[in-house]
DNA sequence: ACCTGAACACCGTTCAAGT
DNA sequence: ACCTGAACACCGTTCAAGT
């Protein structure tokens, strides 16, 4: 019976959890699914191609039900917030989902309901466009940052501890202290701050804006 | 006489821009240097600590003098253009410079430069250092999306836009709009509308936030 | 239509040994 | 202190051939 290719996508999302962005090899991924690697190159042209699909696959439960009761900026914190754990939930998911934009189903409905939710608020197509893609790109960045500290042992965490102690703290005052907050505080009230900060920039009405 | 570590990572950076992130191995540095690729590991333990070295290099020149003249809005943009600039005087700049933070000189003088920058504009030292990251987040992700957009060919760019029209233009209409934006509108305008956007957002003194 | 075997042209990294 | 030779344990991808 032949293999399907979701059983493929899905299988490869449990071998990036096992193994991370490195260990995802096409060679790793056939063993799992007990064929040879070349074969994959049968569903897939190439490991790119691949790695589209996964992203898209990551997105497959966000943004599926978002209550319509919800101011529109509640709306866009519970996006941003499915958006962060479904890159969370796999090893280095926001690595693989960023890169290069990926016009599929999944991806695009994402996309709706922020922008949707943001001309609710009151902004115009343009900036709501753009708003969108800042809420995103500040997700996807967060959760780079995010895996990429979670993936350091303790002794590369150490290393980049000293590295940054190693600079004139009174050089640079406001960034040590960023840096060490990035560092040590906890991601998910960083999170929260920073997507909350970003939103009730964006004017839309309805939220404290003047005062 | 012996190689510097200077010159180890100026040729990586001249390396990157002949041929790709991809095209950046140990192997085909070494052959520019005409050294031997195992020769490396003696002046960096691993590619990874490279990369980092290569990103430090990338912020050399950014934020080097910036105008106190300037309004906050202006120090903010021209700080964004210049890191921009920076990540795509390279090719992949964006992609070396992402993934994990390093607290280097020249990467924590940027950071500075902002986070003051925003300070002065009249935000406490949280919201700064989370607008700074916003920010930060913001560029790395649209250039990240404008080189990988530049590395296609004219076919997975065609590709690109067939699949989009695959989709139901109808079920998506913001995200299809937003998407076509990406794919076919010119970066620069693209960046500062964005950037000018999201700086306007952010409640600093002085600039038109109640209009 | 779907899969394999064998191969091509590479990788990052280690380590003993050289100078 | 700095570099090399040789090797280890891998990669993505192609392609003729099998069923």
């Amino acid at each position: 019976m032949a293999i399907q290719r979701s059983e493929i996508v899905a299988e490869a999302l449990n071998l990036l959890d096992a193994a991370g962005i490195e260990g995802l090899t096409m060679r790793g991924l056939a063993q799992r699914l007990q064929i040879q690697a070349p074969s994959l190159y049968w569903h897939f042209p190439s490991k790119q191609a691949l790695m589209d699909s996964m992203s898209d696959a990551l997105m497959e439960g966000v943004a599926r039900e978002v209550s319509p009761s919800a101011s529109c900026d509640e709306r866009i914190l519970q996006v941003a917030r499915e958006i962060r754990s479904a890159l969370l939930s796999r090893r280095d998911g926001a690595q693989v989902f960023s890169g290069t934009f990926v016009p599929t189903e999944n991806v695009l409905r994402v996309g709706e309901s922020l922008i949707c939710a943001l001309r609710d608020g009151g902004l115009d197509p343009g900036p709501a466009h753009w708003s969108a893609f800042s809420i995103l790109y500040y997700i996807l960045g967060f959760v780079i940052e995010e895996q990429g500290m979670a993936a350091l042992d303790t002794a590369a965490f150490d290393a980049k501890k000293k590295a940054l102690q190693k600079m004139y703290q009174a050089q640079f005052p406001n960034a040590f202290a960023a840096a060490e907050a990035v560092l040590s505080s906890d991601p998910d009230i960083r999170f929260t701050f920073g997507i909350k900060h970003l939103i009730g920039g964006l004017r839309l009405d309805g939220n404290s804006q003047h005062e």
